[in-house]
Parts: C-alpha cells; structure tokens; sequence
DNA sequence: GTCTATAACCGGATAGAC
DNA sequence: GTCTATCCGGTTATAGAC
C-alpha cells in the first residue's frame, strides 16, 4: 500500500526519513523532467537521483503521473502571492485579470516541461486530478475564489446576477489559457503571454458589452446553458 | 522505415497483399479496443488477432496512437453520409448546423465507452491521437471542410470575412461538445444532446448579432485574436 | 508497523535476419 | 513484407531492514 499524495496538510504522520525521502524524491522528479522532459525523466534515474531504490519511489507515489503532479497545489499558492500586489492596487477589471493571468503564466513558467504529464493526468475522466471532477472540488473552489476576489475589487458596475457567475466563467477561461499553455511550443510560451494581452481587453470589452440592454438577452441564454450544465445531484438530465 | 498512415487516397502504391493485411490491423485495433479499451489493447493481441506478427503491425504504423487513430477517419467518413440529406434540403443556417450534431452524436454513440479510453491517451500533446496534433491534420481539414459546407449553403447574409473563420469556430465548438460528450454518462448520452438542442440555437443568434455594425467591432478583435493564434509556418510568435 | 531494496513482469518500440 | 529476438521503462511482488 502506498502513501496518499494529496492531502491538505503536509502530510502529517510521516516519519522525519520518510518526509525527506519523499521531499528528495518531488525534487528529483522535477528537476529531472525539466531538464530531459516528461518521458525520458526515467523513474530508475528520479529515484538514483533522489537516493534511493525504484521501488521505494513507488512507495511514495503511486505512480509516475502521481509523483510529478504534486506541483499542483504548490503552484497555485503561489500564484496567490504572486498576484497580491495588483489585487491589492488596481482597481479596473481588466488591470485585475491582466494582473492575475500574467501572475499564473509566471508562476507556472518553469514547469511547462512536465505540464504534459499533469494534463494527461487531468484528462482522465474518472481521476481525481480532473479539475471538473468532484474530488478537486476544493482545489477548485480555492481558484474560483481568486476570480471572486478579482471581480469583487473592481470598481467597474456589473449587473449581480452577472457579477456571481462571472468568477466561474474566468475561471473556465483561465483553463482554456492553461490547455493552449500546455500545446505552446514558442520560446518562453511567449505565445500564451500574447494571447493573455490580446483576450484580456477583450474580455473586458465584452463584460462591458454583457451589461448593455441591447445584449442581455444573449447573456441571459448563455446563463440559463451555464446553469442547466451543472450536474445534478441525482438524476433527470435536462 | 514504416508506410505513411494518413493521405487522402486509400494507400494506393501498396501491393494487394499489404493492403489486406494493413486492413486487418485496423479491424483488430478497432474491435480489441472497443472490448477492452485502449490502455489494455496490446500491440501484441492486435497483431494475433490480425493474424500477423507485432513486428509487422509496427511495419504498417509507427505507433500504437496512429493504428487506432483511424478510428477518426473511419467516423467522419459516417457523419458526411449521415447528414447530407440535412445539407441537401435545409437552408437556414440553425437547421443545418442542428442536423449536423445531431448526425454527429448519432455517429459516434456506439463508440461512447470506447472513446472514454482514448480520451486519456489523446490528452498527450505529440500523441497522434490529439485531433489537434499534426498527424489529425488531414482528418480536422475535412471535418472543417464539412462545416465549411454547411455555411456555404445557409441562405442567411453573412459578412464575407466572417463567413471565412466560421467552419473553423464551428469545428471548435463541435469539438466542445465532443468533450462534455465523452465525459456525460447520462444515459444514451442525453445531456449532450440537450446541450446541442440548447447551444445551437444560441450560436445562431450569436452569428446574426456579430452581423450587427454595433458588434463589428468585437468580432473583428474576436477575428485578429484567432489569426494571431494560427501556428506560424517557421517562427516569430506572436 | 514504517521504510527500503532487489528482482521480475509487462507491453510499447526497434534491429536485423530472411 | 514478415518474422524473431531484444531493448527499454513503467509497474508490481515481495523479502527484508529499521
């Protein structure tokens, strides 16, 4: 049986040697990948590098995926610090979300390597890495609040029926920043940091547009899908 | 060296003995997978059950990913059949786009549990089977050659540019709704057709409005943005 | 009971003989 | 074109060390 990867705390009840292992074992596996890439970071050398046998890797990590996913909740914190300073003084909209998406693009910047493993992980239905899934409900509660805060601190006037789907709508776009971050081979991903200052004021364009009496209509059809997307908590699809 | 997988003609140069053996590792790939999913299809089972050698699987293709991925092409080629008589008849832009995913859908249900399994492995960005990958090139022409069609044939006034990037946008978003398909266990697949009955709609209200002067200016920024993401020949990312 | 190691299994991919 | 033999790396079984 082997040690679960992803719980809130760091990992409490582990021996002093164990903590290190493990901790020796995440270092290695990043190291490693950002240097030769996901697939030839051979589990054999992660683990001569972090000291110790294949197996015991395996002890630790249920699986290769497993071990190099354990960014995830990393990154994120830091992304929050990262962010702090322009939450904190901008107050337009589009300077809040430009803030916050070039924070994300930094933040994950040195893990575009192995950002393939985390996708693959991701992209299985049934695994709890899936941030739709149930089990990353928490995970995701914490990003989506991010965009809460974001929309909150904005001085710009949004129709409140509006203003309370709009963290999960950034959110998604935030996800589909993240899906061409992960298939952008250009230096630096200098192409996603393009696309995020080109959909930005548009976006910010089109929040304004949303508000107007002529769209919101639309806006409402497209609140009403939103809605009837969300999975239900038993039965009757609809 | 190993024999191209994906050209448009029917792999002509290929002696009559080849041709059979290369479509027997197809069928087999097709049904092992659909028995029992992608990740336990061996190479090795595909090519007994072809009745051939795991060698000689790997003669006709390169990997595992561009055996199954023909799969695609094998579905595509059903959808074209199954909604020509929609394009055939139907001349409003919503009735035509509504028959296509519909037809679509209607394709692809028997393969639903199938597709649960190479969604996993399409995740990965140099996988073949990533419809976005280079080796899905040939395949995402023609199905945006399909929805090109359907535009071609809609009798409504569509700005000439527009009408230009529409099958690509069509495609994408035909594409989403491959995505919440694959994860919708709702019986026969329900919701994603109420999604299609729900969105349809939606986006043909969207295309008349971008026809407005008001929002000329949002899908023109919409337009650039999508130019500006095209992967460029050689380099200089923008 | 917690941790570590070695040996083997399995399946994708390749080399090279025929 | 087709085969057999082999490599390689993720994963598992399992025996022992602390």
């Amino acid at each position: 049986m082997s040690i679960d990867t992803q719980r809130g705390d760091p990992a409490p009840r582990l021996t002093e040697k164990a903590r290190k292992t493990r901790s020796r074992l995440v270092v290695a596996a990043l190291q490693l990948t950002q240097e030769v890439g996901y697939e030839r970071a051979t589990m054999r050398e992660i683990a001569k590098r972090a000291g110790t046998s294949l197996g015991n890797a395996y002890y630790y990590f249920p699986s290769k995926g497993h071990l190099v996913q354990s960014f995830y909740r990393r990154t994120h914190e830091e992304h929050v610090v990262g962010c702090a300073a322009v939450l904190a003084t901008d107050r337009t909209f589009r300077g809040r979300l430009l803030g916050v998406m070039r924070a994300k693009l930094a933040t994950i910047r040195p893990y575009h390597g192995f950002s393939m493993a985390l996708f693959r992980a991701a992209a299985d239905t049934d695994s709890p890495l899936n941030p739709f899934s149930d089990a990353s409900g928490p995970t995701r509660r914490e990003a989506i609040a991010l965009f809460a805060e974001l929309v909150a601190g904005s001085r710009e006037r949004i129709p409140v029926e509006f203003a309370e789907e709009l963290p999960e709508l950034l959110w998604l776009y935030h996800m589909g920043v993240l899906l061409f971050w992960i298939h952008d081979k250009s230096p630096q991903q200098q192409r996603s940091l393009a696309l995020v200052e080109q959909t930005v004021p548009l976006i910010a364009s089109l929040v304004a547009a949303a508000s107007l009496p002529g769209l919101g209509a639309i806006r409402k059809q497209i609140q009403a899908l939103l809605h009837s997307l969300r999975p239900e908590p038993k039965a009757a699809p609809g």
